[in-house]
Parts: structure tokens; C-alpha cells; sequence
RNA sequence: GCUGAAGUGGUGGAAUUGGUAGACACGUUGGACUUAAAAUCCAAUGGCCAUUAUGGCCGUGCGGGUUCAAGUCCCGCCUUCAGUACCA
């Protein structure tokens, strides 16, 4: 019984490895750490495709790699268990998100009875190194019990721009007691109060601790959000795509709410410069860095004319000032009311009106239409003192800067238009720049005139200049903008983290961490309330007592109690919105560190000795939401010294997508016939997709499967070529509409969790998006057969079916060792350089060229069995065991390679006449130029390639090529 | 529009610093084994032309250039994909 019985194999080695607990980590061990992560998954009821797997099993390959090479690899998964997804099946079925969430999780029957296999499940199967032992969920308790806390460092922090870092609130105050709020660099509101030590100290407490919420990290503000009615929930701005929900496509409309948010502004240079710390790939670097948006130029105000009100702009190009002839402000820009002159009222309402019924996507979409009204306002230059129209107009965004721009028409396209459309003149303030046809924008050839102190300068000087000269007038100061926004925290969702906060008299509380994890409470429907509340405004005990630290029933709370009164109770209102998805995500990578220490994040000791992320692998997906967030609370808890690192992860890779090849069958129009896809031509047809799965290799079509597959086809006809059915193919997302979706379950059943292993390593390279096609996948099955064989005897055919194990403990040859060594060599630099797919051919070269050796010499066997491990754990653990091994080959030595097995004495030459090779001759590599020289022109094939021409030249790099020309 | 990545056989893809283009697979064709199928094994397989073997020409999106030598470097285009967008 020696055939490859994969399924037994993998069944077995599976069951060992989960026993003997092959895979945990070591908190505490001699050798160096590698911590190798992947982005957990959302469990979602539909289970795992071929796709989802991909990155896993590079990480994997990896993890493996790294324990043969004696490192204490920590290799954790878990689940990013909260999310919309639970809710709206809630809504739909009454189920709860926490009963579904755990059927697709482990496995089970939900209550429409259908079999789910569970994430956990299908991952085992794939034969994954992971360390379930410390398998977090967002959604469990004894986990956002963290999340929850980090919130609460956040509430309790601010940010002070001289230290740049975020420091204790309770500092906070001490400054406030002794200087007042007029020395500090604070990220805080725009609208703070400028207030003195005395005053501090004369405020109420309610006052204060308003105050102190214009500084804090997280605070509450109202804030104008993306407001979607369909899902009930506000959005962040990287959920909306092309102005609808990026789930569901759903309209998006701006509505004024009371949110928490978070300071993630405060960190935008932090979160800029730690790129150049971190080893991630360049595009998601650069998706980033244009996610912030940093730009440098000028905050510049205008005196408005007759008004005691002044405009201040933002502007990148402050050496064009003098080119100012007019300004614009949004339409929803708070001076527009107070400036509109009585005559331009009725208009300016009338625009204003209109813009704000415009949703954000009609906006969006209609860039070209100029539209925009004059004020009847003016205000003065700074500089020349001339009076400049104020206009109101849509191309200024109310989000960016200050909501308003000194238009400069001759250096700016939208001020361009927007002057010509409106009929204003174009100042031009360019030396020997014709402006008649478009604005000139080009820095960099800029040479400024008609601008009193800066005509002839270049852009840099006039830049360093103006700001010089605002600076000293008090009109304006050299500024940094970010295009960065702070990040919109509350969700009006029932299934995320509950605030751990109540409200008392209005104002928000922390509940202590000893009293967490606060658990999320029952509800009878997971939908908004009527009023108009979040889902949590439906449950019935929500309310916290203060004097037994307990959630107890809404009805104890008393409202309209006044504090320290004998109706103040101690019971207040509890936080009715929940946590953004992203909020669990952003620090689980510390938890797997030390996931079940109930006293902190983890243990100092835990961080000390795991430090960041060594290598984490995920989709590009998450670039300006999980990955920026993460960064910034990192940089948070660093500041803090929850943590010893302000960036979670060093070094990132983006696996690409594996995309769904759908099957299409032809159908004659109006008939129930379906014509072969290489006659479809010959007829009108519509093409329809069919269950991917009923087609084979070689694109031929399982008719009986197809006639039994859905019942319209149960009596269809066929038109045939050659006697078969072949489907046409569609590369688009894998997606069960589609009928395109690939079960790993299904192929490890038919292959093997090897197979399925190496053929997605096989299929390209890693950060590359490719097809997924069943048809190589014979390919790389044989190549483990083969692999197998190499290490059997026997009938009926040599090595095949039937044979025996069979090593031996011969001296293996130079071909033998020559093999195994250049094979060492090139899959550890492919692992090195995560080039997965090379690797692959890489293994399949080394078992063709040994089994044509028929070498069976124990010495390459055992090396060479190491070396796949990574990439087919369980066929390794296999042959490891018959080789007479009784440890796993988990932590066996990476073999060592040694260069003296690759050295030849001899190299078959190219040769080469003027760059095109011709023919090929061996000589001795110890050769000198001359001689080779002699040996290539006396040569038969020589004389023939030059016809009696004398060559001009002949180049021999040794070791290389030789080229003759002439 | 801007930013980034990529274009190589029928297909997925190799070619690490400029040095034998198409490794390794799939598919296809022919053959062996078999009653048959599956499995397995052997051979051929970039295109075109010619042939008794030998051989010749073309060929890495397109057009130029540098070089003894270019898929790789430089200049100019085209196409595809991804991200982003009235960002002042």
C-alpha cells in the first residue's frame, strides 16, 4: 500500500498537528522572533472561494520557512467578526448576528437549513500553520473589551504639537490652571475660546469639561455626515464610491448628527513621515501619502470691504497674489449670510438653495457646468488694497481648507473658466506668458511681473518672499494643509462595539476599565428605532448605575435630574451608537501577541519580545481604512506607552485577486438550443453562465450534469463540435452570481490541500491579479505523485503504484548533489524575494532531473523533502515519517547550500555573429580570452556563419557568451 | 485630468546586475500500455519558408535611439488595469 492516498495523509497530519500543538508559539524562547500575519477575515455565510486562500498560503509558506530556518514564529488567525453583513441578515431573518456569526465560524446548519461549512473548518482542511491557541474575535467580549479601552485612552489624551505626541488630559488641565489655553499647540476644534488661567478656573465644571472635549483625541462634535438613508448609517468617506455606499450602491446625502470622531488629523505628518520607516509597496505608499494630501502654502486674509469681517484662504501658490481678482467662496461657507448685499439676497438664497439639494453625486458628476453668484461684497487686497468681488460657486468645497479661494484666473483653470464664463477680467502677472487661450499653472517656469516686491522672481523666491511680507503685515502666515479629514467614530449599526460611555446632564462619561468589557444588549429588532435612533435606542436595559457600576433598565434613569440632587440617582443613559468596523482591526495584531491576558492589551514582556508585524500579507483594499487607521492608533498607543512601536507592521505585501473564469453556453435565440461555443457564429445567440464547475480542462461541457444542474435545461438540446459540448470563458469576479465560484473544500477533496497549496502558489506571481482556471491544476498533482514515486520502488511499474518505500544509503553522485544544491539556492531566494510561482517549477525541475538520475540516495532525499515542507506541509510530514523521522519536520534545518557542487569546469558557449546566436561550443571555463578566441575561429560552424569576411571584432565575457561581429 | 502598475506563444507564466527569449506547466498532436476508459510513460509543439539531414527569415504593444549585444536602458506614442479627482 504505497500509492499517494493524499486524502489520508492530509487527514492524519492534520490531526497530529492539532494535537501535539505543533505550531504554537513560544512567548518566551532563545531563538529570534518572526511574526508572520495575515488580514483575519470577515466570516461571512457564503464560505470561503480558491480566492480567499491565496494570501493565507503565501504567509504560510513563509511561516514555514522561517521555523526551518530556526526562528520562533508567532502565526496567528482570527476573525474580524463585527460588521454589516450579520446585521442586515439579522434584519432579514430575526436571527442574531452573534448566532449566525459563530455558524460561520465553526460550522453548523442555520435556521434556513442550510449546511454551512465554517471558516475554521475550510481553513484546516488547506493545512495551515496557524496558532489557534490564540484565535481572536472582534466580536467576543473578552476581546472589545480592548477596543473599548483603547477608546477610553483616546477620550482621556490630547495632542500637543510641541512634544508631537499625545499626552494625558489630566496635563491638559494643569496648563490650563496655570497659563490658560493661549500658550499651547494643541490639536483641537476651530472654534475653541481663547481663554486665562483665571478664566479656567471661574468656568463651571460642565464648561470645563465641554472645553476639555475640544481637545480630546476622540470627542464629540456635530458634524455634517455622509448620511445614507437605506442602510440607516452614517459613512466614511472611503465607503462611499462615486457618491453612493460602496455596499449596496445606496444614495448619500450630507445630514448634520452629533458623532464621536478622532483626531486622526493630529497625526497627519506622523502618519506621512512614518512611510519612509516601512517596507510596503509603493502604491499603497502612494495611495496614502495622496490620502492625506499634504500641501504647503499660505492661510491669507482678506479684509471685507465696509465689514468688520475677514475671508481667510488657503492658497498653494501665494506668489501669484497679485493675480487675485476676485474671490469665491462655498456655498455653504458661514460668511455668505453676513456679507450677501440686500440687492444680491434673492439670488445669492436662491443659489445656495440650490446647490444644497444637489446631492454630493450630482456634484460629483457634473464638473463641467460653471455656475456660482457675485455677493455684492468686496474685499481688500492686502497688498495693492483694491476692492475684489466676493462670489459664492460650487467648485469650492466647504471641506477643503477654509472653504474659500482667492481666485487667481490667470495661474488657475477653474478660476479661468470661472472668470471667463462670468465675463471678468484675466489680470496676467506672468513674465512673457501668453494667457489669451488657458491659465498658466507650471511652477516651475514661473516668472512673476505686475506684483510690486516680487516682480522677476521665480516661484520659490516670490513664495518665501509674500509670506515674509503677510507674515509682517499680519495678513496672512506660511501654512501646511491636509486634504486629510478626522474620522467620522459613531455607527447607527447594532452589530459593532458598544461606547463604554453614558451620559450625564449631556455630557459624555467613561465607564472605568474594571467594570468592561460593557456588552453589547439584547434587542428585539436590529433595525433603527422610529424616531429615528440607533438599533441599540430598542433595548430596554441600557442605562448605567453609577453607584453598582451595572447596566441596569432605561426606565431607572430620571432625565430631567439636576446633579447632586435628591433625583439624581446615579443612573444615566448609556451611548446608543457602536463602533466602526475598522475600530476592532486597528490593534488586534498586539493581541495575538498575549490573547489572554484578562489584565492588559498584553503584557509588557509579550511586546517587548514580539515587537511589530514582520511580514503581513493582505489585499490592497484596506489601504486608506484598516492601514491608515491602524498606523494612527498605534502612533497613539506608542505616545501613550500602551505600546513599544509606533508602526504595526514592517513590511506588507499585497496578494492580487484571484478572479473567476465563468463558463458561457450559447443559446439559440428564442429556441431552447445551445450551440458550441466555436459555431456560435453561424448564429443569433445570447450567452448564459453556467455552474463553471461542470466544465472541464478542456472547456468541454458535463451535459447530463448541466440538464440536472437547473430544471430549464432538463430538455435542451445541443448543437455539438466534434462531438462535444465546449463552453466560452468570461475572467470577471469570482461571485456566486456568476456561477464562477471555486470551493477549496472541493478541490482538496479531488487533489489534495498540497495540490491546492502549490497551484496557488503556482498560478502567477503573488501581487499579481490572475484568473483562477482548474486547468494546470493536473499539472502540479502529477508533480506530487512524481515527487512520491521518487521515493518508492516497486511493481507494477518502476516506483509506481503498488511499490514500496525505498531510500538508500548510497553516495549520492555529483549530478545528484549538483541538483539538490541549485535547487537549495534558487527556492530560498524565491522565498526570500515571496517569487512563490518559480519556486514551484523550481521543485518540479529538481524531482524530473533526480528521477531520471533514479537517484534514490538518502542524502538528496531528506534534504530535498525539507525544502518542500513549506509549500506541501503534509506530504513532507509524510516521507519525513517513513524516512524514519519521529518529530515532525516542522523545525528541521533549512539545508545548508554549498556553492562547491555548482562548480563546472566547462561551459557550453553561446555563440554569437553580431548579436544572434548560431550555434553552441563547449570549452573549459580556466580557458583564457586568447585561447577561446583561437578555439571559436577555428571552428567548422565559424567559417561557415562568416562566408570568408574577417571579423571586425569577437567580445568573449567568460562564463557568459561570445559574440563575433563583422 | 493626475498618480501608479503592466503589455512576452493557443493559455498561465519564466528570463535575479543588458549576455542562449519562451524555463516550468496547461492545452494540442502523434505514439506506447489497455477489450476499453482512466492513470502512467515517450516524442513533437513561437510564427513563416525550405528540406534528405543540414538550414534560412521574422519574433517580447508601436516608432525611434544607445550598445558588440536590448523583453531588460533612454526618448516619443498606443492600449489595458488599479487608485484618485473641482484639493485652491
Amino acid at each position: 500500500m504505497s500509492k499517494y492516498h493524499f486524502n489520508d495523509i492530509e487527514a492524519k497530519w492534520q490531526k497530529y498537528w492539532a494535537e501535539n500543538g505543533t505550531f504554537h508559539a513560544q512567548n518566551q524562547s532563545d531563538k529570534p522572533k518572526f511574526y508572520v500575519l495575515d488580514m483575519f477575515p470577515y466570516p461571512s455565510g457564503a464560505g470561503l472561494h480558491v480566492g480567499h486562500p491565496l494570501g493565507y498560503i503565501a504567509s504560510d509558506v513563509y511561516a514555514r520557512f522561517k521555523r526551518h530556518q530556526g526562528y520562533n514564529v508567532l502565526h496567528p488567525m482570527g476573525y474580524d467578526s463585527f460588521g454589516l453583513p450579520a446585521e442586515q441578515y439579522a434584519i432579514q431573518t430575526g436571527q442574531h448576528p452573534a448566532d449566525t456569526t459563530l455558524v460561520n465560524i465553526e460550522g453548523g446548519v442555520d435556521k434556513q437549513g442550510n449546511k454551512i461549512a465554517g471558516y475554521r473548518h475550510q481553513m484546516d482542511k488547506i493545512g495551515f500553520s496557524f496558532d489557534w491557541s490564540r484565535e481572536v474575535r472582534t466580536s467576543d467580549p473578552q476581546y472589545y473589551k480592548w477596543t473599548q479601552w483603547i477608546f477610553i485612552q483616546l477620550f482621556e489624551s490630547w495632542y500637543d504639537y510641541d512634544a508631537d505626541k499625545a499626552r494625558p488630559v489630566s496635563e491638559l488641565v494643569t496648563i490650563f490652571s496655570s497659563e490658560g489655553n493661549t500658550t499651547i499647540h494643541a490639536a483641537c476644534d476651530a472654534d475653541v475660546i481663547s481663554f486665562s488661567a483665571e478664566d479656567w478656573t471661574s468656568f463651571s465644571s460642565e464648561k470645563q469639561q465641554e472645553i476639555l472635549l475640544q481637545y480630546r483625541l476622540t470627542y464629540l462634535a456635530e458634524t455634517e455626515v455622509n448620511w445614507c438613508p437605506e442602510l440607516g448609517t452614517v459613512l466614511a468617506n472611503d465607503e462611499i464610491v462615486n457618491g453612493v455606499s460602496e455596499r449596496g450602491g445606496y444614495p448619500v446625502v450630507r445630514k448634520k448628527m452629533k458623532q464621536w470622531s478622532m483626531r486622526i488629523t493630529a497625526y497627519a505628518q506622523r502618519l506621512l513621515d512614518g512611510l519612509d520607516t516601512i517596507d510596503w509597496p509603493q502604491p499603497l505608499k502612494d495611495t496614502q501619502t495622496n490620502w492625506i494630501g499634504r500641501s504647503e502654502g499660505a492661510s491669507v486674509v482678506f479684509q471685507v470691504k465696509d465689514h468688520d469681517e475677514k475671508i481667510e484662504v488657503f492658497t498653494t501658490r501665494p506668489d501669484t497674489i497679485f493675480g487675485t481678482s476676485f474671490m469665491t467662496l462655498a456655498p455653504e461657507h458661514d460668511l455668505v449670510a453676513k456679507i450677501t448685499t440686500q440687492e444680491q439676497k434673492a439670488e445669492v438664497e436662491a443659489y445656495v438653495e440650490a446647490t444644497s439639494k444637489r446631492s454630493e453625486r450630482e456634484r460629483m458628476a457634473d464638473v463641467k457646468t460653471i455656475s456660482g453668484v457675485f455677493t455684492g461684497a468686496y474685499a481688500l487686497h492686502p497688498f495693492s488694497g483694491k476692492a475684489i468681488p466676493v462670489w459664492i460657486g460650487d467648485y469650492v468645497l466647504a471641506g477643503y481648507g477654509t472653504g474659500a479661494v482667492m481666485a487667481v484666473p490667470c495661474g488657475d483653470q477653474r478660476d479661468y473658466d470661472f472668470a471667463k464664463h462670468y465675463g471678468m477680467e484675466i489680470p496676467n502677472i506672468f513674465e512673457g506668458i501668453d494667457i489669451s487661450e488657458e491659465a498658466f499653472a507650471d511652477k516651475e517656469n514661473t516668472i512673476i511681473a505686475n506684483s510690486d516686491f516680487l516682480n522677476g522672481l521665480n516661484y520659490k523666491e516670490a513664495t518665501a518672499k509674500v509670506i515674509e511680507a503677510l507674515e509682517e503685515k499680519g495678513a496672512g502666515v506660511g501654512k501646511i494643509n491636509y486634504r486629510l479629514r478626522d474620522a467620522v467614530f459613531s455607527r447607527q449599526r447594532y452589530w459593532g462595539e458598544p461606547f463604554p460611555v453614558y451620559y450625564k446632564n449631556g455630557l459624555p462619561q467613561m465607564i472605568d476599565l474594571e467594570h468592561l468589557p460593557l456588552h453589547l444588549p439584547e434587542v428585539e429588532k436590529y433595525l433603527p428605532t422610529e424616531s429615528g435612533e440607533p438599533p441599540l435606542g430598542r433595548a430596554e436595559v441600557w442605562a448605567w448605575d453609577t453607584k453598582n457600576n451595572k447596566v441596569v433598565s432605561n426606565d431607572l434613569v430620571t432625565p430631567s435630574a439636576v446633579e447632586g440632587s435628591d433625583e439624581d440617582n446615579g443612573i444615566y443613559p448609556l451611548e446608543l451608537n457602536t463602533m466602526p468596523g475598522w475600530a476592532g482591526s486597528s490593534c488586534y495584531m498586539f493581541r495575538y501577541m498575549d490573547p489572554h491576558n484578562r489584565e492588559t492589551l498584553a503584557s509588557q514582556e509579550a511586546l517587548q519580545y514580539w515587537g511589530n508585524v514582520d511580514l503581513y500579507i493582505g489585499g490592497s483594499e484596506h489601504a486608506t481604512s484598516h492601514l491608515l487607521y491602524s498606523r494612527f492608533w498605534v502612533k497613539f498607543m506608542y505616545d501613550r506607552g500602551h505600546l513599544l512601536v509606533d508602526e504595526p507592521v514592517k513590511k506588507l505585501i499585497n496578494q492580487g485577486m484571484i478572479l473567476g473564469t465563468s463558463a458561457l453556453i450559447y443559446r439559440i435565440s428564442g429556441t431552447n438550443e445551445y450551440v458550441s461555443s466555436g459555431l456560435k457564429d453561424q448564429y443569433q445567440v445570447e450567452e448564459i453562465r453556467v455552474d463553471v464547475n461542470l466544465a472541464n480542462a478542456s472547456s468541454e461541457l458535463d451535459l447530463e450534469g448541466l440538464r440536472k444542474w437547473q430544471p430549464q435545461y432538463e430538455n435542451a438540446k445541443f448543437v455539438l463540435e466534434d462531438g462535444k459540448y465546449i463552453v466560452g470563458h468570461e475572467v470577471e469576479k469570482m461571485s456566486k452570481r456568476w456561477f464562477n465560484v471555486v470551493n477549496p473544500d472541493d478541490v482538496c477533496e479531488q487533489y489534495g490541500a498540497d495540490t491546492l497549496r502549490m497551484y496557488e502558489m503556482f498560478l502567477g506571481p503573488l501581487e499579481q491579479a490572475k484568473p483562477w482556471s482548474t486547468a494546470g491544476i493536473t499539472g502540479v498533482h502529477s508533480f506530487l505523485k512524481k515527487l512520491w514515486k521518487l521515493y518508492h520502488q516497486g511493481s507494477p511499474l518502476e516506483g509506481g503504484e503498488g511499490g514500496v518505500f525505498h531510500v538508500s544509503d548510497s553516495t549520492p553522485t555529483k549530478e545528484n548533489l549538483k541538483t539538490l544544491h541549485k535547487t537549495i539556492k534558487k527556492v530560498q531566494e524565491d522565498i526570500e524575494n515571496f517569487s512563490f510561482n518559480t519556486s514551484v517549477s523550481t521543485f518540479m525541475i529538481a524531482v524530473n532531473e533526480l528521477t531520471a538520475q533514479k537517484c534514490k540516495s538518502r542524502e538528496i532525499l531528506e534534504p530535498l523533502v525539507i525544502l518542500i515542507s513549506p509549500y506541501a506541509p503534509h506530504i513532507a510530514e509524510e516521507l519525513w515519517s517513513l524516512l524514519g523521522h519521529e518529530e515532525s519536520i516542522a523545525t528541521a534545518s533549512f539545508p545548508k547550500f554549498e556553492e562547491k557542487h555548482l562548480v563546472e569546469s566547462s561551459k557550453e558557449y553561446p555563440v554569437s555573429f553580431n548579436g544572434k546566436m548560431r550555434f553552441k561550443m563547449e570549452l573549459p571555463l580556466d580557458m583564457s580570452k586568447e585561447d577561446m578566441e583561437a578555439a571559436v575561429m577555428a571552428h567548422e560552424k565559424t567559417l561557415q556563419q562568416l562566408d570568408g569576411r574577417t571579423p571586425k571584432r569577437v567580445i568573449i565575457v567568460p562564463g557568459k557568451i561570445i559574440n563575433i561581429v563583422g
